[in-house]
DNA sequence: TGTTTAATTAGATAGTTGTCTAAATGATTA
DNA sequence: TAATCATTTAGACAACTATCTAATTAAACA
C-alpha cells in the first residue's frame, strides 16, 4: 500500500496513468509528451512498475507500458470502507452493533 | 488533489485517520496512541486538516479532531473511473464505440 | 495572578524525492 | 562491424519531508 500512494503522490505519475488509459504507449512516446527529459520519465516509470500499476513488456528496441488497475482495487476497498464506518458530524445515524 | 494524495502518502497520517473512525479525538489522546512526540503528531493533523479530511475545533484548552471523508469522494471518483476505461492486456474486450 | 496543562510554532537536521546531465546498455540497420 | 536509436543507470544537487527539542500561546484553576 505504501508504494501506491507513493507512486500516485506525484502529478506527472498519474497524468501518465491518465495517458495509459487511452492504451499502451511506449517509453518515449510517453516522454515526448512531457516536458521533462527522457531520463526523468524513466525514473517516474520505474515507480509506477514498483507500485504495480503499470507492466513493462520489452518489444526489440522499444519497451511497451501498459495500464494496470488491479492494483486500485485495494485502495478503493480502503477508501470505501470510510464512506460506511463514519459517524460524521452533519449525519449523526445510529450505528448498529 | 495534490494535497489529498500527499496527505494520505504517510502511513502514520492514515492510522490517524483510521483511529478517527472510532469517533472524535483530541491532541493528546491521538498522540499517546503513537510512538511519536506530540509536535510531529501536531504537524501530520496539519496537513491532514490542509487537505480536508480531518476538521479541527477547539473545545476550551484541547482542540478536537474529526474525521471528514466528504473530500475522498473526489479520490474515489477518479479510481472508478479507471475500473471502467481500461482496455487491460489481460481482458483484451472489445470496447464500444 | 501565578502555575499547570494542551497544543502549536520555530528552528534544526537527517533522509527522501524530483530533476538534470553524462554515461552505459542493448537492439537495429547501413 | 560500426553507427544509430531507445531506454535505462549513475551521480549530482536543490527542494521537500518527517522528526526532534525548545520556545510560545492560550485556557483552566488554585
Amino acid at each position: 500500500m505504501n508504494n501506491l500512494f507513493k507512486a500516485l503522490n506525484d502529478p506527472t505519475r498519474r497524468q501518465i496513468l491518465d495517458l495509459l488509459r487511452g492504451g499502451d504507449l511506449n517509453a518515449g512516446e510517453i516522454a515526448e509528451r512531457f516536458d521533462m527529459t527522457k531520463p526523468s520519465i524513466s525514473h517516474h516509470l520505474d515507480l509506477l512498475r514498483q507500485a504495480g500499476l503499470v507492466e513493462a513488456t520489452k518489444q526489440g528496441q522499444f519497451i511497451n507500458y501498459s495500464l494496470n488497475t488491479t492494483v486500485l482495487d485495494e485502495l478503493l476497498a480502503w477508501l470505501m470502507s470510510f464512506q460506511k464506518t463514519e459517524t460524521s458530524t452533519t449525519e449523526k445515524t445510529q450505528q448498529p452493533r
